[in-house]
Order: C-alpha cells, then structure tokens, then sequence
DNA sequence: AAAAACTAATTAAACGTTTGTTTAGTATTA
DNA sequence: TAATACTAAACAAACGTTTAATTAGTTTTT
C-alpha cells in the first residue's frame, strides 16, 4: 500500500498517539487536530480508527521480516558472534520504532485473539525458530551447552529490551543523566543494553552450571 | 480503608476488567453490569471511575511493602542464597496478582506523571535500594564480581517476568502445554521461570567475563 | 410499644459531553 | 467536466456522572 503526505501524516501522529495514550485513550478528534487535518479525513482515508490502526501496523511490518535470516548465511562468523549480531539486530529495531512497539505490547495485553495479536504471534513463532537453529549450530559445534529453554531465552531478550524502553525515563532518573540529551541518552542505553544482554546470553548459553 | 462485600465485588471485577480491556476499553457500565450492582453504586461509593482505579492500586499496593526486608536480616543465609529468595518471592509476587501487574505495566506505559506512576516509581526505587545493599554484602564477601549494574538486573528480572506473564497463552501454545488445566501450569510455569532468572542471576554476579 | 425522624443503601431515569462516523456541499485538480 | 480532495455540520450511540425518588434499617421521641 502507498500513501501520500497527508496520509503518511495521519498515520505517524496516530503512531505516537496510540503509544502515548492507548488506542482507547486517543480520539479521532485528537489525532485530526495534532496531525493538522480535517476530522473527516481519517475516515476518507482509512474507513474507520480501527483501520487506522491497521494501517499504522502494516507500514511498521512491511519491512520487519527476513532481517534475521542473512545472519545466519554467513558461514564465516562463530555461533557467539551470530547470536551478538542477532541480539543488536533486535536492539537496534525495537529501539529505531519505540512507539509502536509499546503499542504493540500493549496490544499484546489486551487483544489475545484479534488479527494483530495473531500476527505477533506468527513473528515470533518464526523468529523463535530462526534462534532455534543458530543455537543448534552452536550446539553440533560443541561450544554451546545442552538443555537451553530457547523460549526462555527469548522471553529475557524481548522482556528486557521492553522493559528498559517502556520506563527509560526511570532509568534516566535513577542514573543521573536527566540533563543528557536524548539523542546521545538513546546511544547511551543502546550500548549499556547490548553489553548487559550479551553478556548475559554468553553466560547462559556456554557456561555450564 | 475498609470496604464492604458490595465494595469488594466491584473493586476486584473492575480489576479483571481493567487488566483485560485496559482502563479506557472498560466502562462503568461494564463493571457494574459484571459486578452485578446498579451503575450509580460506583459513583456513590468511589466516587468516580478514576478514584475506583486509585481504589484497586491502593488494596494491592498496601500489603506490598517490606516483603523484601526481612530477607536482609537473616545473617545465616549466603548472599547468593538471600538472591535466590528475592527472585523467588518475586515470582510469587507476580503471579499471585497476575491481572493487576498487567494494570500497572501499561499504567507505567501511559501515564508518566500520574499519581499511579509516581507510586509504582518509588517503590521501584525502595526495592532498587534494598537489592543495591544486598549485592553489596555479597561483593564484600568476596562472592560476588565488581561492576554490577543492579538498574539492568532488575530490569531483567521484571522484564522478564512480565514478559512471560503477558504471553503466557503463547508459551503454553508452544510448548504444548494446551490441556494442562490452569493451575498445574501456573506452578510449571513458576518452576521454570525460578530456575531461568536464578541461573542467569548467579551468571551475571558471580561469573567474571 | 408505637410513631416519628433520621440515615444509609439502592434504583431508574436523565444529564451534558464526547465518541466514531456520515452527509451534503464546496473547492481543487486533471 | 468528471473525479478527487476537502470541509463544516450533523448524526446516533456510548460515555461518566448526577438527580430525585424509594426502600430498609436504626434512633429518637412520644
């Protein structure tokens, strides 16, 4: 689907509305005036919110899918390394569209069987087993150990990416970088987080204990 | 404050409903038709729909403090040992009150400087602190590594948590776990996450990398 | 002990807003 | 001139809250 201005417009102020306020916090109304268009508009152009929201969906998945996969072409990186890449990967996406992945894990919480919630779902059955198979190389190469809850392991990457960015402002507070902007705040928690996650990855997929 | 059986029944509907719907997606009507009382006894008792949500923070958030305290004080324990029982009694915590941790992730979402956020701000930082002191204890043991970064610790464990409660409906789906009846899960679940965080606790603490 | 006065609990109905959406008409563009 | 873009106004439904009236239970007065 292509869009033109006025509705690449509508859909990003409807993105960092929904984020802000919930889906069920932002009306029509809202998003018409802080986007600078007509009320009307947003049905002319999408039919309805809930379309709307749709539409803020489809342009954040159009491009999400094979990112993972080229990772594990390359023959030539150790399986440590490819899960390194594939953690940063991950990092650098969810931190490139923090809005809508709060709404996304908002409605996650809420709508367990609406189209969207099964859409996730489908992303992370196959990304779940884009992980699975990296690790199993590792594993036949004798530098991963046996018995890892591949599931688990995904829950911490996700659960910990999302946490940190869901309550950055906390983290901001808590260590003193209030004053730092945000732009460099950004790069600051990237690296923090990819240290910590890949650190914590190592452990738990070659330590044995 | 003490409420009576018809105060009760609709705070912990409106629970239910809040954690499932999202506080904006559940009208009064919903809560007093599910409740089972007439549509003013809401705002005849709480006084608004705002005040009921104050309502059901305060009847979960009264009884929460100084859990973790008491495990400071026991001096027989190792501090890796006192760390298992921390991650332990957080667990339980969690899953004890599943749909009002949900209410409170995506309060913390949305409302950045409510009163609600404020509160779930600080008891974060209480409980920052008290690990803070306990992870002290076991770095001056010798026990535990220098450079502990307890924000990302803790970001990790309640990331993690949270993440596997809010899909949870996907690990059982995976792990095909579907006919399990509720309960037996929820201790499975338990059993997997407590085993999960401490082994990754005792990594990131003790292991130098 | 009976009657009256008072308090709290409960109800159906209505209040004024806000909601998402539609309409009917006007301007713009090709 | 035909199609598309756009607008102000109106729509009905849903919203949170309030009202006025009724019931039930307790206290006070006679």
């Amino acid at each position: 689907m292509e869009y033109n201005d006025k509705q690449q417009q509508i859909i990003s102020t409807a993105e960092k509305l929904f984020a802000s306020n919930g889906f069920d916090g932002t009306s029509v109304r809202d998003i018409a005036t802080e986007a600078g268009v007509n009320l009307a508009m947003i049905s002319y152009y999408f039919g309805s919110k809930e379309k709307l929201m749709q539409a803020v969906f489809a342009m954040r998945t159009e491009h999400m899918r094979l990112r993972f996969q080229t990772l594990l072409e390359n023959k030539d990186l150790a399986p440590l390394q490819k899960v390194y890449l594939l953690v940063d990967d991950y990092i650098d996406k969810i931190l490139e569209q923090q809005e809508f992945h709060k709404i996304m894990m908002r409605e996650q919480m809420i709508n367990k069987n609406s189209a969207i919630a099964l859409m996730i779902c489908e992303t992370k059955k196959r990304n779940m087993e884009l992980i699975k198979k990296l690790i199993n190389e590792g594993q036949k190469a004798g530098q991963f150990k046996k018995n890892i809850d591949v599931m688990l392991l995904m829950t911490t990457l996700i659960g910990t990416t999302s946490q940190l960015v869901t309550t950055q402002h906390f983290y901001r507070e808590v260590s003193n970088h209030q004053d730092m902007p945000d732009d460099e705040f950004q790069k600051h928690l990237k690296k923090k987080l990819s240290t910590h996650l890949k650190s914590l990855f190592k452990a738990l997929l070659t330590y044995e204990n």
